[in-house]
DNA sequence: CGTTCTTTTGACCGGCGTCAATATAGGTGG
DNA sequence: CCACCTATATTGACGCCGGTCAAAAGAACG
């Protein structure tokens, strides 16, 4: 958060304080399941988790891979209980907040708060992206999505990583995110592998033609970075 | 949002007064182009919007329709361009906020703010089904859950209206929502309507077996109305 | 009262799901 | 360290849902 805007001391204090408490989450537990009673979000400090609602016919919907900087549970702010449901996906640290803290830190940080609700409307903005690309793109576009997706998300966390990384995501979880079934994944996998635009060993997956696999995905730059520059510094 | 929560004498009247400029939109108007800058969120007064994106190949996916008092571009808070496009449906009025109002709003009525916030949660919440919809749901539950969404929406603004409502939609327009074509669009509200579980006659549908509608459109109800009663009446 | 948009229906096809069989890997207890 | 066991990956055969193409009938609108 920190990265985005010129904080005052007061303000990185604040925040400082805020992310004090911690919550380890072992591998596989569920932080928080569909309809819990729930009255904080979460800040992802370390780990990978991903959100996802099932339908009544036992089918899987995963709404996003989450990963360190992002906001957990925010529908926290406007209902008592959750619509989704949080798994990690390895070993987790999250920083509780509670979502009366957020009336003192409107009124104290007004600018704290205000960057909140812009990484919030970043997730709406992956949302939006990832709906029209189930609406309206191929099986093949989907999947290379999520390989770019991960790639970049990771690449954010950790700026050596270049054109080859670990996918720790199962073929079913890449299913469960893009609308398909795990034997449709593979083909797709396949063909991306077939066609060169990827390579694959192990977990690893390595991107060999960039341009390619964007076009394949229908990848829409939206040339949006985040952009928080019209907050004035506060007064004093 | 009045109906959200007790506002005291003070923030009614900043609401008042937040609320007197207006901007009409004529019908088949674009309020914001995909890209667009834009430094400025809206609610809308009256009338229908739509918001949807454009994908490179032409398709067009239909984020959302917009009924009065829901929140437009608030991507506006973290983005300087707008990743979506917003059109008038019907002629409407819309009321714009500068999202500099917003830092001096929530320091002087944290409530206010976080009630846009909690209101913006409702709008990632119906994302979500949305999203789970299109990756997990048949051509059928799609339409039937379009009808259901549309019917709901427009009660909460006229209770009278019960189970005969007329959807201002094209079927070109709900398959766009939905990520179906418009002739399958027209094939199941044909089926939907051979299985009386809706009639249909000029622009307006009536629903027959309600229940049977739900099921079939996979409706999840996740029992979840917007709770704002933890917010703590202001001090003074 | 033509012109264009929208709806409707039919014929056909292809992308993706389903089912099933096998291979491979990871993890666990002995 | 090995044997076993379950989760995951891979591939083929086949079928169906929903897309495509085309034509005609309404409906809306200037």
């Amino acid at each position: 958060m920190g990265g985005l805007l010129d904080l005052t001391p007061e303000e990185r204090a604040t925040l400082d304080r805020l992310g004090e408490r911690e919550r380890s989450i072992r591998r596989g537990a569920v932080l928080l399941r569909e309809n819990d009673r729930t009255s904080e979000l979460f800040v992802l400090l370390s780990g990978n988790m991903m959100s996802y609602v099932l339908l009544d016919d036992g089918s899987r919907q995963i709404l996003r891979f989450l990963f360190p900087g992002d906001l957990l549970a925010t529908a926290a702010i406007g209902y008592s209980s959750s619509p989704e449901t949080l798994v990690a996906q390895t070993e987790s640290v999250v920083c509780p907040i509670d979502r009366v803290e957020l009336l003192t830190m409107a009124q104290q940080h007004p600018r704290l708060l205000l960057t909140l609700v812009a990484i919030e409307q970043a997730e709406r903005t992956a949302l939006i992206d990832r709906l029209a690309g189930l609406g309206r793109t191929s099986a093949r576009a989907r999947v290379a999505a999520v390989l770019l997706d991960i790639r970049d998300r990771m690449r954010r966390g950790d700026p050596a990583i270049a054109n080859s990384f670990v996918l720790s995501l199962t073929q079913e979880e890449i299913g469960d995110a893009t609308g398909l079934t795990a034997v449709h994944v593979n083909r797709m996998l396949r063909t991306l592998e077939d066609d060169a635009l990827i390579a694959r060993s192990g977990g690893r997956v390595t991107v060999l033609n960039e341009p390619s696999l964007r076009r394949a995905a229908n990848y829409v730059d939206r040339q949006a970075t985040m952009d928080l520059s019209w907050m004035p510094a506060p007064a004093a």
